[in-house]
RNA sequence: GGGCCUCUAGCUCAACGGCAGAGCAACGGACUCUUAAUCCGCAGGUUCAGGGUUCGAAUCCCUGGGGGCCCA
């Protein structure tokens, strides 16, 4: 394994701050590594430049245009017709890493790519000079980040270009990029070394480049309405919020167990107590469970808390909300998910989720008050159960076998039975279902939402009902957090809250079915070469 | 946790019991408007690791490791 792995790759902390000395003397680094052949290749050309004075790594670059800007400044030029034999009259510098290189005898046609897309450098040798088109030919590779000057111009097939009048190296890269055609394709390598599946795989910065757009809209559409953005603990004395097992650390000076945080909800929810009516914060929650593509043991949610609102003027929020994300994404209402156009214009129906489960099982389950009962039903229906699960974690998986695959188009289940919802408010009509909702599109649970639970002794009693659960066996259930029942005994408004989770809105607009695919740098194990293994199990 | 699949040159992939190969990248050369440029030449390997079967193993078997998919 190691062995297939550039060479570096365990290493290249100790090799981050570049040291010129051992970079002219040595072909060995540390005691972990040996340049390749290619590599040392690479190594001696950026030498030669060294050799003549020239940093290969110098201290700073400077950039007129970026490819973007250039390739606009000469469409503008162009159509003013300001041209002059067919170039701008003025020069740019662009910077990138060079992606293309095709050498033409006296001639070489090579692309930089920025930040903002990529533009063509036309260099000849009777402009830039004999020297430096020998350096050119000789010293530039694939990877490098160079910077180049000159005029723009559009080539007999049409394509706009900087004409080089000089040519700068600005980082010398000494592994060569990923094969340009394929990129990699190798999945492991895509999510270590995320670095090279981004400069490879126009695909994969595309995803990211969509959830870079879901965050801000939300951003956007919650501080036009008058949210704050706070921010509330990571590591937190006992979980809560969510049904999920913790990952648990250690706070030495303290002598303290600490948590890391499952959900920041009851957080957020302190903050109504004290007095802020409109809150949100976007972060990383951490939940001790398997790998697979639909849970990483981090991901990012994006919970919001509006004081005198409840779970019907959160729908509304919701869906307007999730509308502005995928106009921001795609440009209107309407995107493709897993081969189905789907389109997010509000409203989205709404449908309780006992009657979701009557028609995607034809169980009841008001029918079916106890345990066993529900579990015999359910398996007869063919769900599959295991032996011992709690009466709401069935209810739960009769909705997530039955019902989620089937939403499609954006719906909101609404109303659950009190006991999978230990943190929303019973329904003034119907105490044993709760005020709460959950948006699904193209099968997927985007979030999490409902009128939240403001009597301190409903809240008490639904968390020593967590405790009976948890003491039954269900390692998800909440632990009783008496400092937060006490925080509700100084009064909490009427309030509306909900969660979205930002990985899962990101596969959804991204059409991507596996979770590792829609974060940069997904949990990997470690490697056996690392000497990093964890061998306390 | 269980089952199945997978790991070969820097990258993308062949070879599937009989000399370990191609394309791209590299290296040498030709070419002054190319677009995965083209052409000629040259080089590149602990076939994930260890063990076994065999005259002979990348290939079959076992153990271990990484990854993926499905199930729980």
């Amino acid at each position: 394994m190691a062995s297939r792995m550039p060479v570096g790759w365990a290493g290249d902390h100790q090799f981050s701050g570049h040291q010129p000395a051992s970079l002219i003397t040595t072909r060995h680094f540390g005691d972990c590594m040996e340049l390749s052949e290619l590599q040392e290749i690479r190594r001696r050309k950026a030498v030669e430049l060294q050799g003549r004075g020239i940093d290969p790594y110098p201290t700073r670059a400077r950039r007129t245009h970026t490819s973007a800007e250039g390739l606009d400044l000469f469409a503008r030029e162009a159509a003013a017709e300001r041209l002059t034999d067919g170039h701008t009259a003025d020069s740019v510098t662009v910077a990138g890493r060079i992606v293309g290189f095709r050498h033409m005898g006296k001639t070489v046609f090579a692309h930089v790519r920025d930040g903002h897309g990529q533009i063509q450098l036309y260099i000849r040798k009777d402009e830039i000079g004999e020297d430096a088109f020998a350096d050119v030919l000789k010293l530039y590779d694939l990877g490098d980040f160079v910077g180049a000057t000159g005029t723009l111009f559009k080539t007999k097939t049409g394509e706009t270009s900087v004409r080089a009048a000089s040519l700068t190296m600005l980082s010398k890269a000494l592994n060569a990029p990923p094969e340009k055609w394929h990129g990699v394709q190798d999945v492991e390598i895509r999510y270590r070394q995320r670095y090279l599946d981004l400069m490879s795989n126009e695909e994969t910065r595309r995803v990211f480049a969509i959830r870079s757009k879901i965050v801000t809209a939300f951003r956007a559409f919650l501080d036009a309405r008058d949210y704050i953005e706070v921010e509330t603990p990571t590591l937190q004395p006992l979980y809560g919020g969510a049904a999920a097992r913790p990952f648990t650390t250690f706070h030495h000076a303290l002598g303290q167990t600490f948590y890391l945080r499952i959900a920041d909800e009851l957080y957020l929810k302190r903050l109504l107590v004290g007095g802020y009516e409109r809150v949100y914060e976007i972060c990383k929650d951490f939940r001790n469970e398997g790998i697979d593509k639909n849970h990483s043991p981090e991901f990012t949610m994006l919970e919001f808390y509006e004081a005198y609102a409840d779970y019907e003027t959160m729908m509304v929020t919701v869906e307007r909300m999730i509308h502005s994300a995928v106009v921001a994404a795609h440009g209107g209402p309407v995107f493709t998910n897993n081969g189905h156009e789907i389109d997010v214009t509000p409203p989205w129906p709404r449908k309780t989720l006992r009657q979701a489960i009557i028609d995607g099982s034809g169980i009841d389950y008001l029918a079916h008050p106890d345990q066993e009962s529900l579990l015999r039903a359910a398996r007869e229906t063919g769900a599959s159960i295991e032996e011992g699960t709690v009466w709401p974690r069935i209810v739960d998986e009769l909705l997530k076998q039955f019902v989620r695959p089937h939403q499609i188009q954006p719906v909101f289940l609404i109303d659950y039975p009190v006991e999978l919802s230990p943190l929303a408010k019973r329904k003034p009509s119907d105490p044993s279902h709760v005020e709460r909702f959950q948006p699904y599109i193209g099968g997927a649970e985007l979030g999490n939402a409902f009128t939240e639970l403001n009597d301190p002794l409903d809240q008490l009693a639904r968390f020593e009902e967590q405790e009976r659960d948890k003491d039954a066996g269900d390692e998800e259930a909440m632990p009783v957090d008496i400092d937060y029942v006490t925080a509700l005994m100084y009064g909490m408004p009427p309030t509306g809250g909900v969660g979205i989770g930002i990985d899962r809105m990101t596969m959804l607009l991204a059409d991507q079915d596996t979770l590792r695919d829609v974060i940069l740098f997904p949990a990997m194990r470690n490697l056996p070469s690392t000497g990093l293994v964890d061998s306390s199990d």
